[in-house]
DNA sequence: AAATAAATTTAGATAAGTCTAAAAATAAGA
DNA sequence: TCTTATTTTTAGACTTATCTAAATTTATTT
């Protein structure tokens, strides 16, 4: 009655290559041990272990003291738990009216479910998402993750105008800023002022004006209008 | 990042509890450490571990070589899961176009997701159903299972009709059979003639004549026309 | 370059869940 | 009832994933 699923990797491994992925883009070169431990929330010698099965596995190149980085098999596994988590996150969003702060601790645990058609079905049921409900983007069945440009709204000039698409930080705390100042994905927002000492910002929001700090705005991805 | 989920109950633990939960039902009496293993498709020495552990935590009344059965605490926990269970076979058949007999396997790994918002979502955008693809009823919050009175196909006579409204067994060999042989919750049927010798059927369902055997028969629930 | 600091790995321990093989308790048969 | 068979439990081992503390390697500083 309860077979065994032989799903590929734990749920533990699986775990480990999303942060080393996610590292690997955000730090370029190597990611270290303690990288990794800090992520996780885990000890050094943890990641160490792990870090060996996963290269028995050949998911990641390492070399000891070295650090690791994901090899192709592994960033193709690492892709696809991405995908099943943002597609998630978007199935709670628009079927289950979650708000965005509160899908990520439920697609951390679903992310891991082992079922092809589970995961593509829901994703045509989305109509095919390309982004999550934080502007991140989803990877395709290949592994490819869609390209949209963007930039911080605290890279932006006076007098441009972007529409909001995505957020850096995704924490619960600044969703929920976001949500009480109506500051959601779509949204045009207009740089009206700059200030220089703290780098806060004037911006326009649905014909308000908003003052936000430099955190806010360097948190904050717009697509400016070319 | 990945702060462990803090379930009551591990996977394991959800497991044996609600397999203990149907073995009650089925077999009225105490539950015998051999049962479960036959039905977990596990060793003796495993059950009698885990009883331990449930019976420490207060979810079975367990006494050394005379078998378990639940606590107040152990139904209501076998109860939601096997509420999840089920509630995720309906989101998998009406949503995502799964057939019957492919919802098994993935809602095993479903029903051990923690998140009650999740849960009541589902059960909302599902517009509360009372029981799932199978037929088999699906508790409430508190535990309480529907009834419905129904009869196995097997146990009416000559004459009777009836409306197909569940499956004993869910295994997906009887229900392509099934299928194949245009049978479906919800389809009416009438006992034309029964065969003394092999119990087999001659029945009306969609106004075509179809002959089915004892193993069938008593296999396909019925709710009879008052 | 030697000494110190920081990062990483190793060694050994723990907990959950499982297993095999042996021992103990219960049930069944003569 | 005594003996045998069946069921259940215990004892000890294994695996995965984690930890602490000690050892080792790499990096930094004077």
């Amino acid at each position: 009655m309860f077979e065994k699923f032989q799903t590929m990797f734990s749920d533990s491994e699986e775990n480990y290559l999303k942060t080393i992925f996610h590292l690997e883009r955000s730090l370029k070169d190597g990611v270290s041990t303690n990288a990794i431990a800090d992520q996780m929330q885990t000890k050094a010698s943890s990641v160490t272990d792990m870090l060996k099965k996963l290269s028995e596995k050949q998911l990641v190149n390492y070399i000891k003291y070295q650090g690791v980085t994901l090899t192709e098999k592994g960033k193709k596994t690492a892709a696809a738990i991405i995908r099943k988590h943002r597609i998630w996150e978007v199935f709670l969003v628009e079927k289950l009216d979650f708000n965005w702060d509160e899908v990520h601790d439920v697609a951390e645990q679903l992310e891991h479910i082992d079922s092809e058609k589970l995961i593509d079905q829901l994703d045509k049921l989305l109509n095919y998402p390309k982004f999550d409900p934080h502007g991140d983007p989803i990877p395709n069945k290949d592994g490819n993750f869609p390209l949209r440009d963007k930039q911080l709204l605290s890279n932006l000039k006076v007098g441009d105008i972007g529409v909001c698409v995505g957020v850096k930080d995704t924490s619960s705390d600044f969703l929920k800023y976001l949500d009480k100042h109506g500051i959601a994905l779509g949204k045009q927002i207009e740089i009206l002022e700059k200030e220089e000492f703290d780098k806060s910002q004037k911006i326009k929001i649905d014909n308000q004006i908003l003052h936000v700090s430099q955190q806010i705005a360097s948190n904050l991805f717009l697509k400016t209008k070319h």
